[in-house]
DNA sequence: GGGTAAATAGGTAGTTGTACCTATTTACAA
DNA sequence: TTGTAAATAGGTACAACTACCTATTTACCC
């Protein structure tokens, strides 16, 4: 019995072209696709897959979000996101939310390949390049600690914050749009710009892009 | 003798999905692949394909750019545009340019397929959503043309600015950056969000990425 | 219970961006 | 040559953002 995974990429020649990637593999088989978060969601419901396999920027509902229900579905679920970048906060996200897999959109196609075969058994497959870091991390909180000042991640309302903001809301607007007050919205934001380390808005609106919190 | 296709994406997996995609039709072939601007140009300078496959965003040298200079060394030389959106502007200067295929990354794969055959035999081929709107505006432009307001395109000056905008640049920085005075380089900040109809910093930065004027 | 993080809200200053104006020089096309 | 578009530069006023502060409430962990 084949491997039997579910793909979701919000672009359908990415789709197909993983797709035709995959079929050269006999022991692997695509079931489904889906072009958004709610779709693939859907998809988990009504179906029994093995891995799924889940762009982290899409519309409707983003690829993390989606990727959080389908293993709440069922823990059987299995889920590889696929990401253009390497960036730490998401990778941070995702592990957390307990996905084994991890690839990047810039490696060889034969490593998606790995991560199915990796994720089916269980075990991790991160791409070279996020596993490097994640392994620096990880001696780096061993090491000295003292005085180190951790890259803290955002908090839920921050990155609802940083999404408004993205979008071209003024502070005045998400705050209106929140209901709280503008010293509230200015507050968060200031926190969001410290967290990031930087001092423009162009910046946040770069990292909620990259970060997939919201697209263009 | 079949099609020779050089794919250009800055993305392994996706140009790889592309490539299995090709390789099921027997009478094309993909014989080379670059990974930004500058290499396809490389190759284009050093070998003799028919189709080059280019995405628009890309590291280096983006994807119009490339495009530009892969016709400049030959008219022989054609080249079909991959892009995430379905921009007006990035059309306009895409065809302006005499690229011949635009097919958007959303589409069916086979899209990809039909484009390369037409662009072969010196036909235009664009994805269904682009065609209806260029033809729209031709009617458009055909109809009442008292009073239109044409949606203008940026200037080069002007896409160097938002660019440096989208970077992250203050304008005070802009300036500094181009030896211009701030005012100038508020002049053009003005022109640009009065020809985009925009008043947000925001909507400058989403229009640059979105265009491909920079990447995240 | 005490400590900590997050969300809330306010003040005050200074910087940056936006909305109006005007005006000159250059280049290119009708 | 006259007109038009683009790039240049300036003025003034107001809006929005950023950098510092402080402070309260809630919730959750040790």
């Amino acid at each position: 019995m084949p491997i039997e995974v579910v793909l979701a990429d919000d672009h359908a020649i990415v789709r197909q072209g993983l797709g035709a990637v995959i079929s050269q593999e006999h022991d692997i088989k695509v079931i489904a696709e889906a072009s958004n978060g709610k779709e693939v969601v859907d998809i988990a419901r009504n179906s029994s897959a093995d891995i799924f396999i889940i762009d982290i920027t899409m519309p409707v509902l983003n690829g993390l979000e989606a990727s959080s229900q389908i293993m709440q579905i069922s823990p059987e679920n299995k889920v590889i996101i696929l990401s253009m970048h390497d960036n730490r906060a998401f990778i941070e996200r995702a592990l957390g939310l307990g996905i084994k897999g991890y690839v990047l959109k810039d490696s060889a196609a034969d490593e998606i390949i790995q991560a199915i075969r990796a994720v089916y058994k269980n075990e991790y497959f991160l791409s070279p390049r996020i596993s490097n870091f994640v392994i620096q991390d990880y001696i780096d909180s061993r090491g000295k600690k003292i005085g180190e000042k951790k890259i803290m991640s955002l908090t839920e309302r921050e990155r609802e914050i940083i999404q408004l903001i993205a979008e071209g809301y003024t502070n005045k607007e998400v705050a209106t749009h929140l209901k709280i007050s503008l010293k509230t919205a200015l507050a968060h934001r200031n926190n969001i710009m410290q967290k990031l380390g930087t001092h423009r808005q162009a910046d946040l609106i770069r990292y909620a892009l990259k970060e997939g919190i919201t697209t263009i």
